[in-house]
RNA sequence: AGGCGGGUAGCUCAGCUGGGAGAGCGCGGCCCUUACAAGGCCGAGGUCGCGGGUUCGAUCCCCGCCCCGCCUACCA
């Protein structure tokens, strides 16, 4: 086939096999196929997203098993979908109106998301052919959207469910609320971080105390300390009248643990309606709630003279009256963490509302007890120490968000009786009394849905065969930036509302940073696009390139761009040992090949094909993606094209002998062949590029079953024969090196074997030594060292170069010394460790045994060596 | 504060149950040898953070320390 460009053309390749696999129907699974299932749902990306290197990375990963196992012979289904994302989303379409110099209140609620669902459609597209464009093997029919009616029939009947079972309520409670978005905030949507700020000691009274908020001073309904602390025993119980800024105020001191007695004055001021402790301290204590700050972030009428103010502007004003009234004692700088919301990095305000809860307790013991008991296996399993730490001190989790883009809450008030109805079905009327109801604003937290995703995806609450064939899924693989938000929600779930684990195995893998090991975001400005690289590289190069970054542990890794580099060279190098192969086809007749016909390279190859197979598909299994893309990439670089292909040549070349060439051809379309299908999971386009062109059967690649070791082709003597092979070839290539040998000057070489054994190795594999090493051969047991030689010393055989004319002695002692001293060196070492009498007879056997064969090993060659140098004069 | 993880070749990182220190890139030398210069061959380069301990033997296990990350947290 001489139609092969000597580069391989990504570009020219990848949109034709995706589009005919996706019209071949491979992607498609079937819950009747009788084939054991296997399954995965994608984590689902906003639906108006675009692809990043987290989703190329988590992707890749997920396509890579998902063709595993459907080669395997697996019933392989891989859900793919889209989450509405409700705060992410609804931000941005807020944004674009607000270039339009309007607000979602302008529009008012229907238009609004008559407007975000336009958006979607306009923009919903984008990471699907993203996704496509990486060669994801989802099944496209299965395509899922939070918010389609079967997913949200889902959520609904949930809610309901856990509504009547009590796991679902409504409380005033002190929440995370970001005055910005004007919703409530779970407390995994709120961020930490460090700032400075300031220590402000106030006078109440008698009492001094320390905040950093003293504008929430407005709010305080009470003074708290520990209850042993005895400094203030006196004060417990008592009413003071203190002198503030709003004039004398009455506050009552209570005793709380916890107050820390050892941290500033030992006394805290209690502001329930701002301050989740305090909120605590409050309710223990039944100290009134007093909101001074409104949704708005602005202080609220109670605020009296500050009224209006916004928080911060309050916090300086008030600071300066305080000091003004002589009220304030000291201010120290202090550094401490502030809550921003996740979106839009606004503070958080705590604030006192309504909002529903699911009481997530008991689920969660539930679901901490599944990985314990590994029903779900998380990998790697350091993850799982995490897991339970959140899961035991889980807290309720508020679900309800004030929001218009997400899954209403499906409850409705009646105005009449004031009675609350959660309903499957929207309700018009009340059902007590007949009067008007109005359904609850808010909506529900994305995470809500997407907990659903595996069974909701499957038809649930419908009961689907989907459901009863690939519930609960293989494998979930995601981040560990959403452990919490995500994987313990769907394993809590799944649990409760399934009664069985979602999935058998959770794979983490890390994040993805740039370069130099920065947190890619859009305002630090360093991200970069997978599509770029795809561009310039190849998908089936970045993919690699994803594979071999993935190691299990919790270490992020970077992307370097020089790593890609190297990967598309891999994928070219493929494409020409491809070419190779191809080119010297003519008269392929593998029928007429036998074993017997097979050399020692042959034999070799077949024999590290064997356990490369293995070893990858032992790596696979582990989800160890790093080894299995390192493993067949040496393979097929590294002993495939280097040695083999090196060695195949010649008798591809030799047409006068069919035999030699048949089995050579036979070899190499075999071992091609087997590689590509290998290595598919990674680098499905190229593979399928070239399989389609060498001898195969089956009409896709990805149809093709994955290899399995070949039965018989252990081969150790041919291990052997070629380790000797590439041990010799390697120190005279050496020794040509060093002595500045052209590559073209064939050099006479005399070899001799160590024993009778070694001897017999080299006459089966002499031709070969003389063509790699281009020398001439002669195998001459007891040879001694010619005049004019340079000696190398292998396993079994001295290889003395005849370097006549060409030999620099000085050159040639000074390189002879260096190797002895470094084989003293190693001899030394080993003979000290086997002098040890505690060594020898604690050490197990085999360890013993193979110190020992090392030793004599390197005694001997240091002795050749030295004997080879006092022959040099 | 607690938890987790990292510190191995110039750079980025592997090193799975303790027993010969590896890869890629980079670097130096020689080669455009008809599959591939996005290539071939050869080579240099490491006190495995520091100090103890366990062990016949430690990059690996234990303790302490020094740096660096990340996550969780109601010290106002």
């Amino acid at each position: 086939m001489g139609d092969l460009s000597d580069r391989y053309d990504p570009a020219s390749v990848e949109p034709r096999w995706y589009r005919e696999w996706e019209s071949r129907g491979y992607f498609g699974a079937d819950p009747a196929a009788a084939k054991t299932p296997y399954s995965i749902v994608i984590p689902p990306p906003n639906v108006t997203g675009s692809l990043h290197m987290g989703h190329a990375l988590d992707n890749t990963l997920q396509d890579i098993l998902i063709r595993y196992k459907r080669m395997d012979g697996a019933n392989a289904l891989w859900v793919p979908g889209t989450d509405h994302a409700g705060i992410a989303t609804q931000y941005v379409v807020e944004r674009q109106l607000a270039a339009e110099g309007k607000t979602k209140e302008d529009l008012g609620r229907a238009a609004f998301l008559a407007r975000v669902w336009q958006w979607k459609a306009e923009s919903g597209g984008t990471i699907i052919t993203q996704l496509k464009r990486l060669g994801a093997s989802c099944d496209w029919s299965r395509e899922r959207f939070t918010m389609d009616p079967g997913l949200s029939a889902a959520v609904r009947e949930v809610f309901v469910r856990l509504w009547e079972e009590g796991l679902i309520y409504q409380d005033d409670y002190i929440v995370n609320w970001c005055p910005r978005c004007q919703t409530v905030l779970s407390d995994l949507e709120v961020e930490r971080e460090e700032r400075d700020g300031e220590f402000v000691y106030i006078r109440y009274g008698p009492l001094t105390l320390g905040t950093v908020r003293p504008e929430t001073k407005l709010g305080d309904t009470g003074l708290a300390v520990h209850p042993k602390d005895r400094r203030y025993a006196t004060y417990v119980g008592q009413t003071l009248e203190v002198p503030s800024v709003q004039g004398i105020v009455s506050i009552r001191v209570v005793a709380d643990e916890a107050v820390d007695p050892a941290f500033g004055t030992g006394v805290i001021k209690v502001t329930p309606g701002h301050d989740p402790v305090d909120f605590e301290i409050g309710r223990r204590h039944g100290l009134p709630v007093r909101t001074v700050i409104g949704f708005d972030g602005k202080m609220t009428a109670l605020a009296g003279p500050y009224a209006g103010l916004d928080r911060f502007e309050c916090r300086r004003r008030i600071i300066e009256d305080m000091q003004a009234l002589g009220l304030v004692e000291r201010i120290e700088p202090y550094r401490h963490a502030v809550g921003l919301c996740y979106r839009c990095k606004t503070v958080v305000e705590p604030l006192v509302s309504t909002q529903w809860y699911v009481n997530v307790k008991p689920m969660a013991e539930v679901a901490l007890a599944a990985v314990r008991t590994r029903k779900i296996r998380i990998v790697p399993r350091s993850w799982t120490r995490t897991y339970e730490h959140w899961m035991k001190n889980i807290r309720p989790w508020c679900v309800s968000r004030q929001l218009w883009w997400g899954h209403r809450i499906p409850a409705w008030y009646c105005a009449a009786d004031g009675s609350v109805h959660v309903s499957r079905t929207d309700l018009s009327a009340c059902p007590d009394c007949g009067g008007a109801v109005r359904q609850d604003d808010d909506v529900l937290d994305t995470w809500f849905s997407s907990g659903l995703w595996p069974f909701s995806t499957l038809g649930w609450p419908e009961e689907t065969s989907d459901l009863a064939v690939f519930y609960p899924t293989s494998v979930l693989v995601t981040g560990y930036d959403i452990l919490f938000f995500w994987v313990a929600r769907m394993a809590m779930f799944g649990l409760r509302i399934m009664g069985d684990v979602p999935f058998r195995d959770v794979y983490i893998h890390t994040l993805v940073r740039d370069a130099e090991g920065q947190k890619m975001s859009k305002t630090k400005g360093n991200v970069v696009d997978p599509l770029a690289f795809m561009d310039t590289y190849g998908t089936d190069a970045f993919r690699f390139t994803l594979g071999a970054l993935a190691v299990p542990g919790v270490r992020d890794i970077r992307i370097a761009e020089d790593r890609i580099e190297g990967y598309r060279n891999f994928a070219n190098k493929i494409w020409n040992a491809a070419r190779l192969v191809l080119a010297n086809l003519e008269g392929y007749a593998p029928e007429r090949t036998r074993r017997a016909h097979l050399g020692i390279a042959d034999r070799w190859i077949r024999s590290r094909l064997r356990a490369t197979v293995k070893a990858t598909r032992r790596a696979l299994d582990r989800y160890r993606f790093n080894e299995a893309a390192s493993i067949v990439y040496q393979f097929m670089w590294h002993e495939f094209c280097d040695w083999y292909l090196e060695i195949a040549k010649s008798r591809l070349y030799q047409m006068g002998d069919p035999v030699a060439r048949a089995a050579a051809q036979r070899t190499a379309v075999e071992v091609l062949e087997t590689t590509l299908r290998l290595l598919h999971p990674f680098m499905p386009f190229i593979t399928e590029e070239l399989w389609q062109r060498l001898p195969h059967s089956g009409e896709s690649i990805m149809m093709a079953p994955y290899p399995k070791p070949a039965r018989g082709t252990h081969d150790a003597a041919a291990e052997g024969e070629m380790a000797s092979v590439i041990a010799i070839v390697g120190a005279i290539r050496s020794i040509r090196s060093e002595s500045r040998i052209a590559p073209g000057v064939e050099v006479p070489v005399i070899i001799r074997p160590a024993d009778a054994a070694a001897a017999a190795r080299i006459g089966e594999t002499g031709a070969l030594i003389a063509s790699l090493a281009r020398a001439r051969l002669e195998v001459v047991p007891g040879a001694v060292r010619p005049p004019h030689s340079a000696v190398a010393v292998t396993a079994d055989a001295e290889v003395y170069v005849g370097l006549a004319g060409i030999v620099d002695l000085e050159a040639e002692r000074q390189r002879l010394a260096r190797e002895i001293e470094r084989t003293a060196r190693e001899v030394a070492q080993l003979e000290s460790k086997l002098g040890r009498a505690e060594f020898v007879e604690r050490a197990p056997a085999e360890v013993v045994e193979r110190e020992r064969g090392r030793l004599a090993e390197q005694h001997a060659r240091h002795a050749k060596l030295a004997t080879s140098l006092g022959a040099l004069e």
